[in-house]
DNA sequence: CGGTGGATGTGAGCATCGATTACATCTCTA
DNA sequence: TAGAGATGTAATCGATGCTCACATCCACCG
C-alpha cells in the first residue's frame, strides 16, 4: 500500500519543484539523478540491495523511467561502477602523486591509499572489484616501472618484478578485503587501525624486497 | 510450463522412487538434498543465482517443501555456507598436517591448499568469505603458535608475530581472491598458473620472514 | 488392529522486483 | 506555431520469496 496513494488523481500540474537544471526536462537530468542515487543506494544498502523501484521512488518518478537511460538494470550498474572506478583511480593516483618517487614509498602511499578508500566506502570499493563490472588488468603499471628501474640501480632486491608486483598487489588487496568483509579479529575496523595494519602489512613486504 | 503436467492429475500411489533411507518419509531426506543441490547449483550460477523454485524443481517438490525444513531462504544458504567452510576447513587442515611442521612450510602449505581451493571452487570460496555467513577470526591459530616458537629459536625474523601473519593472510587471500574474481591478467587462471603464482608470493614473503 | 497426531508435502495465492509495451506529455526547433 | 523527438506513465508479465489452509503419510499407542 506504500505504493501510491490511488491510481486515479485527477492529476494536478505536476509539482516537479525540482532542483537546478535550468534548461530543465521533465525532471532535469535523471540519469545523473540515477547514477547518484544509485551511489547513495549501494553505500547504504550494498549493490544486491540495489533496486530500480526504489531508485524511482526516490526521485519521484514511475518505475519504468530509468528505462529510458539506461537499458536495463545492469547498464545502470555499469555506469555506477564506472563512476566509482574513476573516483578509485583518482584517488590513488593523487596519492601516488604525493608520495616520493622511489618504489617503495609508491607502494606504501597507494597502498595506504587503497585501504583507506575500502575502509571509507566499503560497498563501493565492493563494487570495484566485482567480476565482470571492470578490468583492473594493468592498473599498477607506473610502480612497475619505477620498480624496474630501482632494481637496476640496486636499491631494490633482485627478485622477479612480476613476483614482487604481485606479492604487493595480493598484500594490499587482500587486507582491503578483509577489512571490507569484516574478517578481522575485533569486528569493525577504524581508519586508525586501517592505517597501522597497512603499515605493517608493507613493512613486512619491505623487508622481503630490500637487497640483502 | 515444465512445472507439472496438469494441476488435477488422479494421484496415483506416488512414484516416490528415491534412493536409499529405508524408512523413506515422503521424500527421503529433503532437507539433505536441498543442501546437496543448493552446493551444485552455487558451483554453477554462484550465490545469487540460487532460488528456492528451481532448487524444489530439480527435486522434484513443491516449491513450498523446502520451507518445511527451513525457516526461510537464508537459514539454508547458512547452512549451506557452512557445509562448504566445513569442507575449506578440512583441506587446510590435511594440507598443513602433511606438510613439514617449520612454519614457513606450514604458510606455503596452507596458503598453496587455499588458493587451489579458490581456483578449484571459485563460487564456494566465495560463500566462505561472504560477510555474515561465517567468521574467520583466530583461523590460523596453530600457525602462530609454531611461528612464535620458530622466532624464539632464531629460525625467523625477530619481527612482530601478528605483522606477519597479517601480510601472510592477507597475501594468500588477496591472491585467491583476485584469482576468484578474475582481475589478473591473462583472465581464467589454470591450476599449474595458481600455483606458480602462491610459490612466487610465498618466495617474498618468506624473504621478508627470514632473519637477516 | 485401528485410530490419532505430528511431520512432511501440496496448491493456491500475495507482494516485490525486473522488464516490456502502448500511450501521454513536454520541450525544442524548423 | 505545429510537428517531431525526447521523456515519463500506466498497465502488465514472469520470476521469486514467502505464507496459509489443507492433504497425506508414517509412527506410535491403547
Amino acid at each position: 500500500m506504500p505504493v501510491r496513494p490511488a491510481p486515479s488523481k485527477a492529476r494536478p500540474p505536476r509539482p516537479r519543484v525540482r532542483k537546478k537544471a535550468a534548461s530543465a526536462y521533465h525532471h532535469g537530468d535523471l540519469r545523473q539523478a540515477l547514477v547518484d542515487a544509485a551511489l547513495a543506494a549501494i553505500a547504504e544498502g550494498g549493490l544486491e540491495g540495489l533496486n530500480l523501484r526504489d531508485l524511482a521512488r526516490r526521485l519521484g518518478v514511475s518505475p519504468a523511467a530509468p528505462y529510458r537511460h539506461f537499458a536495463d538494470k545492469d547498464a545502470l550498474v555499469r555506469a555506477v561502477a564506472a563512476d566509482i572506478a574513476h573516483r578509485y583511480a583518482a584517488v590513488l593516483a593523487q596519492a601516488a602523486a604525493e608520495a616520493p618517487p622511489d618504489p617503495l614509498s609508491q607502494f606504501r602511499a597507494t597502498g595506504v591509499a587503497a585501504v583507506r578508500f575500502a575502509v571509507r566506502h566499503p560497498a563501493h570499493f565492493r563494487v570495484v572489484y566485482t567480476p565482470g563490472l571492470h578490468d583492473h588488468r594493468g592498473d599498477a603499471d607506473p610502480t612497475r616501472q619505477a620498480l624496474t628501474a630501482a632494481q637496476a640501480a640496486g636499491v631494490v632486491a633482485p627478485i622477479p618484478v612480476d613476483a614482487m608486483m604481485l606479492t604487493a598487489q595480493c598484500a594490499i588487496y587482500g587486507l582491503s578485503r578483509l577489512i571490507v568483509d569484516g574478517q578481522l579479529p575485533g569486528g569493525a575496523v577504524t581508519p586508525a587501525q586501517a592505517d597501522a595494519m597497512t603499515r605493517a602489512v608493507t613493512d613486512v613486504l619491505g623487508l622481503g624486497f630490500l637487497p640483502r
